[in-house]
DNA sequence: CGCGAGCTTGATGCCGATCAATGCATGTGG
DNA sequence: CCACATGCATTGATCGGCATCAAGCTCGCG
């Protein structure tokens, strides 16, 4: 189950986002082959996410420095949390292999995604302004997280300066996006919404290596809808819609896209 | 017109929010009592916004260094932008005076509001993901602020722990307040949206010395229902509707709270 | 094989959008 | 000072998109 960054090649598994990885980024293999348990520690500096994530942009000598840092990993199997609300704030966690949602809930119950997380993606960043979380992370798939103290990280970030503005971009890239879907739930009707959401997501798998116009989505209908502001049933006829268009292949969780310029000019149409 | 933390005193002005403020924060006034023009550069330390701006829990030593960094200001009268998407990002602002709202637009011209500003928070977080601004901040009255450049901030906040940690906890609770809104447009009705609305201002205000139980609007009813996905009408309708239900008492802008309790079971009820 | 979680599809109804007219406050120029 | 324009708010009538309720369907799994 649950490769997505770290297949070893593309050995006829099923369940894989779409297609095989391979591109820019090459697979650093870990010595030995022996890939399953992840048994050697993956420095940052030698980490096949290291352009995708926190590293970006650091020098030798800091991406060193941030090897020491990032010493442990954590699994957390698909529907286990690793972090919910009111949880102790420590650490920020980066994905390295697998899929997250992070959700708030009110008082009353309801709750709403804000977000999914893929390999590269930081999670936690809404715990420093409290010291706790504010949000669950959910893993929906089996996965693999780098923790990062964060004490160590503002202490590291105090001495390099790149580590710092690395950072600082993080979060405010994470308050540009979530501007972006305040643009999409209170403005957009649910097929630009739906088409958005999928222009979004293979978009970052793209970044990843996979393929840009075939995807498995790893999170069901009603985690999208509550994501979008939807009824499962509203994203399910979407879907559907959008199958009789000729705009997508929709199969339960196999999506393929078959006419992405006709799903770009649902976003950008003004409604009509 | 557009005093809000620097009121002199309640000198019979009309289009005030609603009451004189006076309560925690003593209104530090500038030697010599010659308000309106701000002729006197007021330093962070002698602030009366310190307790909720950047300097917060910061010692006495750090804020004589925050002085050295704010060193400018920039008045922004109403209706005027104090930056627009695109524009090169070189600072952060403090709102000193006045009120802001912050829109993000998309290619077709539909636009968001994505939060409102007040005196002691802070603008411009956007800019540090690219560089240059993804959102356009308007003075929704006449307005003042401080500028705080960028670089020298990472700069100061190597130096200083406790800086450095503030600084992350109000990008981190911008993140937070983000979640908050998207839940709010994702899965909550009319009515509850108003209602969290005003209590989440009239809370906002009453930090700063204001009543809680009156105010007066910045924004028109179109800004209102863009920031919560909302049409004008839908907006006005609801306030219509509150005031008969003896919730609230409505002349135009001017807004008095009359059964608090009543709009936050609102809010918390899961929409029954 | 049969169960159950998740997905699809249909029928109906409601909330909020839309269209349209009126009201109210402020400001401007004759 | 009044007449009029302008921007914003209110209110009504109607419409439509999405929610809701309710069956079936699919597929993976014990």
């Amino acid at each position: 189950m649950s490769t997505t960054t770290q297949a070893p090649s593309c050995s006829g598994q099923t369940a894989t986002h779409g297609e095989c990885p391979g591109r820019a980024l090459p697979l650093a293999r870990d010595a030995g082959g022996a890939v399953k348990a992840e048994p050697f520690k993956v420095a940052c500096s030698s980490c096949n996410l290291r352009e995708l994530c926190l590293p970006v942009g650091l020098s030798r000598n800091d991406l060193e420095q941030l090897d020491s840092l990032v010493a442990t990993r954590r699994t957390v199997s698909r529907g286990d949390t690793l972090f919910r609300t009111g949880d102790a704030f420590q650490s920020l966690y980066a994905v390295r292999t697998g899929f997250f949602k992070t959700c708030v809930s009110a008082e009353d119950g309801r709750d709403q995604v804000t977000g999914f997380q893929m390999a590269g993606e930081l999670l936690g960043l809404d715990g420093i302004s409290n010291d706790r979380h504010s949000c669950d992370a959910v893993a929906l798939e089996d996965s693999q997280v780098c923790v990062i103290p964060y004490s160590q990280l503002e202490e590291l970030s105090r001495e390099f300066t790149d580590l710092q503005h690395q950072f600082h971009k993080i979060m405010s890239r994470e308050i540009v996006r979530d501007h972006g879907v305040m643009l999409l739930l209170g403005s957009m009707r649910a097929e630009e919404r739906l088409a958005a959401f999928l222009l979004n997501l293979t978009q970052r798998l793209q970044a990843r290596g996979f393929s840009a116009s075939s995807l498995v989505l790893r999170m069901t209908r009603e985690e999208i809808g509550s994501y979008l502001g939807l009824k499962l049933e509203t994203v399910s006829r979407t879907f559907s819609k959008f199958q009789e268009e000729g705009l997508l292949e929709v199969k339960q969780r196999q999506i393929r896209i078959v006419d992405q310029a006709g799903l770009q000019a649902l976003v950008n149409s003004s409604s009509c």
